[in-house]
DNA sequence: TTTCTAAGTTGACTTGATCAACTCAAAATA
DNA sequence: TATTTTGAGTTGATCAAGTCAACTTAGAAA
């Protein structure tokens, strides 16, 4: 029997993450696929703070200052102050943090590509489209 | 910017997730997400093992033992002499087990009407469809 | 200058997942 | 039949992820 959408999600989001830790541990990369997601995020916009990546990732507040604390201690990023908002610090990647994510993004590359094998670019748009309606539809209803 | 499809991923899981637990509560049904699918995969076999479980679920057979334990304490399941494997046990839905699974049929049936509005059906099939690709591309190349 | 507020931090806890070692009864084989 | 092997399940330890409330603190507003 077919499975519902919840199980088809449920599985893909775990071969994901598994692929993911995996591909980045045989990459010399032992980070948790939090802190992974994270990184990534900072690289769209190079910088911002902590509320913006708890905002744009959808986490709790107290989850993103983990996950930063660590990344700083591991030499991956680092805090500096605010240029126009001077109550919260700026997120920067250094030097480390910077040669992380780029090869995280080269082995990120890789997965998506084998990811979508067989598919073609209009699936994969609608995909994303869908499954952003999908959220939309969920957050209107509860939050 | 447009999430990558892991992005739109982590974030409707994430509001799914979220959506089962809080229309549980509303119902009154107190249990983790994972309980609840574990018992929503029961339904379809109506009993099983529990090495059949974690298989369909693709969970760790310690993780799906844990839950059964927890779900045999609260009174919803019970194990069983299996007929013919005579080493694993069955796992049968008590009755007020089979009166939960009743109710939560019926408000995830609600959250998945709602979660799809917008959607033809033929979008939600490929939805599931693409899901299932992608799974199996990324399950190809690891494990 | 005092009050308010937003960002961040911390603690405590729950849920989810992983891995290895172990039990134990059933099945297979000698 | 006696012994070995195997498979299902259990347990312990640990990590990762998520939640919630209380708290700190420095900047903004009054």
């Amino acid at each position: 029997m077919q499975d519902s959408i919840g199980e088809s999600l449920y599985k893909l989001i775990h071969s994901y993450k598994n692929t993911l830790r995996e591909t980045a541990i045989q990459s010399g990369i032992k980070l948790p696929v939090g802190h992974i997601r994270l990184l990534k995020s900072l690289r769209k916009k190079e910088s911002c703070n902590a509320k913006a990546v708890a905002t744009q990732l959808g986490l709790d507040k107290s989850q993103v200052t983990r996950v930063i604390k660590d990344l700083v201690e591991r030499g991956y990023l680092s805090k500096e102050r605010h240029p126009t908002n001077h109550r919260s610090s700026l997120l920067v990647l250094t030097h480390s943090g910077k040669t992380l994510l780029d090869h995280i993004q080269t082995f990120e590359n890789t997965i998506s590509q084998e990811m979508v094998i067989g598919l073609t670019d209009q699936q994969i748009d609608q995909f994303i489209q869908i499954a952003d309606t999908m959220r939309h539809n969920l957050e209107q209803n509860n939050d």
